[in-house]
DNA sequence: AGCGCAATCTGAACACTGATTAGATTGGAG
DNA sequence: CTCCAATCTAATCAGTGTTCAGATTGCGCT
């Protein structure tokens, strides 16, 4: 509403903001950056004195969004603690808000979850992958989880975790309400967790798995 | 290699096989309509004789390599369930095809994965999710499976594969081999059949889960 | 205060894209 | 052998990502 400045002042987080609202209008590729400038007000070639491609926009807001969904997990869990006598309602908490975010704004979870979509250099805190790993944790010290089936759980756990919210984002599986994706969330995750405690055998070893997030930190 | 006819006579074809080489070569969207058409030898224009736009050879393309993934499926799991002891071998090996497809042939898999990929016309036959159903409906006959937690399972059994398929393929989970992704496909599988059986109270009930492709056929 | 510089933004340009159209070429049915 | 519908081409259009020379401005320095 302000004068139009020559300078814009705060046009990196702005044309972050405009991108995310055309994901979620025409998806991950269905705009350009010269849309998503003229809606900021701002010449195009603007843009690249904040973004060395339009990929490198997309791959900020990547992070950006996927550090959103790992701290909407972690309120979740968080809220979900506090008086509940199930330990497990903590971990189930952040798959729900995992999936739901997933069914709500697919688009934008497709962005998240996409290939290469991530900048290498930007640290995404906290990421879902470790508000998992936390939970899995305080199963363990609550013997809800065996700790022979420990190692690797956060794997196992964020694989059907984001199995479910993929095929829901991308539309390959389909549910009739919000109220049945948390369903089905928990029916997902109770079956893993009593499942991986009782098919884990005492010393038997699983692959070792990395997150593509903690191996860029090495 | 023949003299070059003014009709090409297998374009159709021919444009997939180079879509397909081109998606492999530079991801779903790195490569151009024209491009396709070049290496098939043919004008950009003549393209638009047998498809009605990029979107829809995509689409097509689509439906074509996700077919394939179910026939692969169907013949592991049929190998797998000749000589085995273990019921769940037939389950296994559909799984651990579905993985190793996402593992091997990433960005085609990434293709077949994609939100609004696939044809609303085509039927893609065998589906991965009849092949996990199927294999589910033997495990049940062989006891393997409690008939109170049948119903649904095949969702939450696809929706553990599918969350391990796309980690790997878009990088977002790092295996060190080919054999770590067998092994924990296998963990996750056996972890969410006994789940699924031991937390499944008689006559609960869970939400109503539809796969997009079956939906189509009503 | 004012000077100057580096950061920021503009406008024009380039090669390329998906898509459309009018017209050339051809195999095959009658 | 003729004609026609299917197939392919060439030319064209608006719109894209990206670059670059130059205009504009905030900010630190004296």
């Amino acid at each position: 509403m302000g004068k139009t400045h020559y300078h814009h002042g705060e046009l990196r987080g702005a044309l972050l903001d405009a991108a995310e609202e055309l994901v979620r209008e025409h998806g991950v590729v269905g705009w350009s950056l010269r849309e998503a400038s003229a809606r900021v007000g701002v010449s195009s070639s603007a843009a690249y004195h904040h973004f060395a491609s339009r990929d490198a926009l997309v791959r900020a807001l990547s992070g950006r969004v996927l550090a959103r969904l790992g701290e909407r997990m972690n309120s979740a869990a968080a809220q979900a603690a506090e008086p509940s006598a199930d330990v497990r309602q903590g971990l189930v908490a952040a798959g729900r808000a995992y999936v739901r975010w997933a069914l709500e704004d697919p688009a934008v979870a497709r962005l998240a979850f996409g290939s290469g979509a991530h900048d290498p250099e930007a640290t995404i805190s906290p990421h879902p992958h470790d508000v998992l790993d936390a939970e899995l944790d305080r199963l363990v010290e609550a013997g809800t989880l065996s700790a022979e089936a420990r190692p690797g759980a956060e794997f196992v756990v964020w694989t059907a975790i984001h199995g479910l919210a993929t095929l829901l984002a991308d539309g390959l599986m389909i549910l009739d309400s919000p109220e049945a994706a948390d369903l089905q969330t928990e029916r997902t995750l109770r079956a893993v967790l009593a499942g991986l405690t009782r098919e884990t055998a005492p010393s038997q070893s699983w692959p070792a798995a990395h997150s593509a997030h903690t191996e860029r930190r090495a």
